[in-house]
RNA sequence: GCGGACGUGGCGAAAUCGGUAGACGCAGCAGACUUAAAAUCUGCCUCUCUCUGGGAGUACGGGUUCGAGUCCCGUCGUCCGCACCA
């Protein structure tokens, strides 16, 4: 009799409407099992989900599943990152509302998602959009805010002088602004700051504990917050000084270099170049030539070092009557140590370039190791290594380090205008958090400017403030501050005629904190339910685009700090595991034209050991090109929702966990889905044909003495369980998959082999295969699993059932089979038993046949046995 | 420029500790079944030689070791992050 093919689309509805239908995915913060929490970022709901999400919810999928399955009580919830500029661009561009636009988004990607047959709880689904949400969050940053964690502060911007709006830097292309074309300006306007910098250094040291992150990202957060440690220095002035401070104060890692300092260099904003611009023409021009210097990373690239001479000079702090030019330059950064440096061009590149130009002098005073002093010369390079300090006085001989510290030292207590003239400091890289964004689609900054208070903050009660609905998008600049009356408001502490804050918040804030409002989103009051978010964080497994290493992740290390500082919540690292799954990539196709052609209208063919590409439509040949991230531009993105029209979810879900480790790209083959749904349909094939002889059976049903042939497949059973298992708590799942593979393979070869009705011990071997079959490949193919388990007539739904036990006496074998190498060259195998011991194995390894033709009857020089690995015989 | 990761068949890869290199999948080749195709099944599938056997082989060149894809040094290449941070 034929079997049916397998028929994934009717059958992976019937699942999800079965498990919709008992809620089996639902989470109940009272369950008394142990915890797991697993989350995957987050989507933006651009539309459509694509083949990324399908990897990454994949992932999470199967560690949700097979936590469940190891009896825990799982957290595996979803939401949407659902505000942010493309909405305000569909509203331009279609006139149609971000909010409408948005939610019809979501509506269409939820129905996408549980096509997939994710084991979410939906009753927790949240959108950062929501006031909801968002209401919780405007609290939080009030009460940030009464905890000095906000602040405001004039920052410089990208200013689009055409459409009135401020640019995100990704908006900036080539010095203009994307929409307008119009050249970007820097402007000063007040922005809201978070103050991430108050635990640059909590953030730092901190990381040693996350040791489930990788390491990789890791180190890229430790260079990001960049702490450095050195010496402020004070110089004072020769000549008058133009502010009418006695000193210039500069920041240096290398104090053990002053001996060698040609020039200080001051940022372009700094006080001291600012005021010594007042009657200095020359110098102004300079200072505005530095601001209207781009500030992209290609403008600096080119920029050229450039200096202006301020005519000023300071004292050298060491050498008496030694006095130091002072340069106004374009690379020193104001907000970076105390926007002023001083430049020794012999041991820095950056200072040589400089020094080179402006024709300073340049003092070696770090001798390389394998230097003489009276020889020493610079070539046409700085030395910038390690070395002996020389030229400079009661230096002489110290070691860079020793120096460092001894001129620390000696400047901390000398007294220079009634201050130490030098004192130590730790510097990061790390800046504030700048959160304002001229946008309408955000979450309202819930504060308020009244001419007579100042900025106050909206109280808790006339929370939350919400965005109005009838804003419009037809004119440049932010909907929010041209709106006709939503600004105007009275003074909640004086009554006075007010106005409110127009600047909405950067998303990444909507995203630093809903893996905690996940755990009660049912709260109405309070942002987090204490009992629930401290029971439930840190989540245990998160998984995600290694895009975010930096930003979201380090920012939602910053909140959970601050929500602790403000009883939000009571810990400081959000994510105890973090995992980051590398990207879905495709090969790109053209036509003779050059125009990208979709994989969708291409066939592929193999001629004579060569692929050829044919347009679908006509067979116009198409050029195949390199594999790439897919992206709309070069077309060569493959729509989930086709896939699993066309083979089914569990195909999908397959071939995402398949071939490449999960950390790293997977290319995306039309031949390789077909591959994996063969397997699909093989797994439906064998428990077809098998379930005659073991649908009534329960476990392994053992008789007392099962036959070698029985007993071989339970080890192979066993085996494979334990090492999916290992393979799964490690993210393994290519590894997990071919173990699977593995297993089918050996199925498959005993039900061909083996006589069913004569071997009565085997019924019993086959149905524990297949019981542990399906339970394994159950978080990765759900649905198929459910419908083959449901074909042996087993009772109840997989999702809800418990993961088999190991039999650990199955899985070590009495007999081992050893290769044997001949001075490390593999010549033999040698079977032995288990308790066989060294010198018994060495014995029959003499007696081999090749062993004595090597010897030729003398004696090995040595027998090394490593137990139950390998023999190998020095001759 | 600085920092980091990686380099294994035609392709994706595997090889927890230094112990049989290439498991598993894809592609390909040959065959069976079929009127035929699809599906399915069987076998082959690193290179090479004087082929019932041997030799070489994990980017390249050295080293440590009984034994190296794995450890160390150097070279080349690819990818990623940061990029005037003093």
């Amino acid at each position: 009799m034929a079997i049916e093919r397998y028929n994934a689309r009717v059958a992976e509805r019937k699942w999800q409407d079965i498990w919709a239908e008992a809620d089996v995915f639902a989470t109940k913060n009272e369950d008394p099992r142990p915890k797991y929490y697993v989350l995957e970022m987050f989507p933006y709901p651009s539309g459509r989900i694509h083949m990324g999400h399908v990897r990454n919810y994949t992932m999470g999928d199967v560690v949700a599943r097979y936590k469940r399955a190891r009896g825990f009580n799982v957290l595996h919830p979803m939401g949407w990152d659902a505000f942010g500029l493309p909405a305000e661009n569909a509203a331009i561009q279609n006139k149609v509302h971000p909010a409408k636009w948005t939610y019809e988004n979501i509506a269409t990607m939820r129905a996408q998602l549980k096509s997939m047959g994710l084991s979410l709880d939906w009753a927790r689904e949240i959108a950062t959009c929501s006031p909801n949400y968002y209401k919780h969050q405007q609290k939080m940053f009030t009460d940030f805010f009464k905890k000095g964690l906000v602040y405001r502060r004039k920052s410089k911007v990208n200013w689009d002088p055409i459409d009135n709006t401020v640019l995100a830097n990704e908006q900036v292309i080539d010095g203009r602004g994307w929409r307008s074309g119009a050249i970007v300006e820097q402007r000063e306007l007040e922005q809201w700051n978070f103050r991430i910098t108050d635990y640059s250094e909590d953030l730092l040291t901190s990381l040693d504990t996350l040791d489930r992150w990788p390491d990789k990202v890791r180190l890229m957060q430790r260079n990001w917050i960049g702490r450095s440690e050195g010496l402020r220095v004070r110089f004072e002035f020769e000549t008058p000084s133009p502010t009418g401070e006695k000193t210039i104060e500069i920041f240096t890692t290398r104090p053990d270099t002053l001996f060698g300092a040609s020039f200080l260099a001051l940022s372009a904003d700094h006080p001291v170049a600012i005021a010594a611009a007042n009657g200095n023409p020359a110098l102004g021009a300079f200072r505005e030539k530095c601001h209207q210097m781009g500030t992209s990373a290609a403008a600096l690239e080119t920029a050229e070092k450039e200096g202006f001479d301020t005519g000023l000079t300071v004292k050298h702090p060491f050498i008496a009557g030694a006095t130091v030019p002072v340069y106004v330059a374009n690379f020193v950064l104001m907000d970076y140590g105390t926007g002023a440096i001083f430049g020794c061009p012999a041991h820095d590149q950056r200072d040589w370039d400089f020094a080179t130009k402006y024709k300073l002098s340049i003092i070696p005073v770090v001798l390389p190791p394998d230097a003489a002093a009276t020889t020493y010369s610079l070539g046409t390079a700085p030395y910038v290594d390690d070395g002996t300090i020389f030229n400079s006085d009661f230096l002489n001989g110290l070691t860079v380090d020793a120096a460092k510290e001894a001129v620390a030292k000696r400047l901390e207590t000398t007294m220079v205008d009634v201050a130490p003239q030098g004192a130590r400091q730790v510097n990061y890289r790390l800046r504030d958090w700048l959160i304002s964004r001229q946008r309408y689609w955000g979450c309202p900054i819930p504060m308020i400017h009244c001419d007579d208070c100042g900025v106050v903050p909206v109280p808790a009660d006339q929370l939350p403030v919400l965005l109005p609905d009838d804003a419009t998008f037809d004119a440049p600049g932010n909907p929010l501050a041209r709106h006709p009356t939503w600004k105007h408001v009275a003074c909640p502490n004086c009554n006075r005629p007010a106005t409110r804050e127009t600047d909405t918040m950067d998303t990444f804030v909507d995203s630093s904190w809903y893996f905690a409002r996940f755990t009660d989103p049912w709260n109405e009051t309070d942002p987090t339910t204490r009992s629930a978010v401290d029971s439930w964080l840190p989540v245990n497994q998160y998984i995600g685009g290694i895009e975010h290493a930096i930003l979201h992740l380090l920012y939602s290390r910053f909140f959970a700090r601050a929500m602790k500082a403000t009883g939000h919540a009571g810990l400081d690292e959000p994510f105890a595991g973090l995992f980051t799954q590398g990207m879905v990539v495709h090969e790109t196709y053209r036509d003779n034209t050059g125009q990208w052609v979709t994989p969708a209208d291409v066939v592929i063919d193999e001629i004579e050991g060569t692929r050829v590409a044919r347009l679908k439509a006509d067979g116009t040949k198409i050029e195949i090109g390199s594999i790439e991230k897919m992206s709309k531009s070069k077309k060569n993105v493959v729509d989930p929702d086709e896939i699993i029209a066309n083979w089914g979810a569990d195909t999908a879900r397959w071939f995402m966990l398949s071939d490449s480790p999960p950390d790293r790209d997977v290319i995306w083959t039309e031949s390789g889905v077909e591959g994996s749904h063969r397997f699909v349909q093989r797994i439906w094939r064998l428990v077809n044909e098998a379930a005659p002889f073991i649908s009534g059976i329960s476990g392994p049903a053992l008789v007392e003495t099962p036959t070698a042939a029985a007993m071989t497949l339970r080890k192979q059973v066993h085996k494979t369980l334990a090492a999916v298992e290992d393979d799964i708590e490690r993210l393994a799942f290519n590894r997990a998959v071919a173990r699977i593979y593995e297993l089918v393979n050996a199925i498959f070869k005993i039900l061909a082999d083996a006589d069913m009705a004569s071997d009565d011990s085997m019924p019993g071997a086959v149905s524990e295969a297949f019981d542990v079959l399906l339970q394994i490949i159950q978080p990765m193919m759900p649905h198929l699993a459910e419908e083959c388990w449901s074909t042996l007539g087993r009772d109840g739904v997989l999702a809800t059932s418990a993961w088999p036990l190991v039999d650990r006496s199955l899985i070590v074998d009495d007999t081992l089979t050893l290769p044997v190498q001949i001075n490390g060259k593999k010549r033999a195998e040698l079977t032995v038993s288990r308790q066989m011991s060294d010198s018994e194995i060495q014995a029959a390894v003499l007696e081999l046949e090749v062993v004595k033709q090597v010897l030729e009857g003398r004696p090995p020089k040595k027998i090394i046995v490593v137990p139950q690995r390998i023999i190998n015989v020095v001759a």
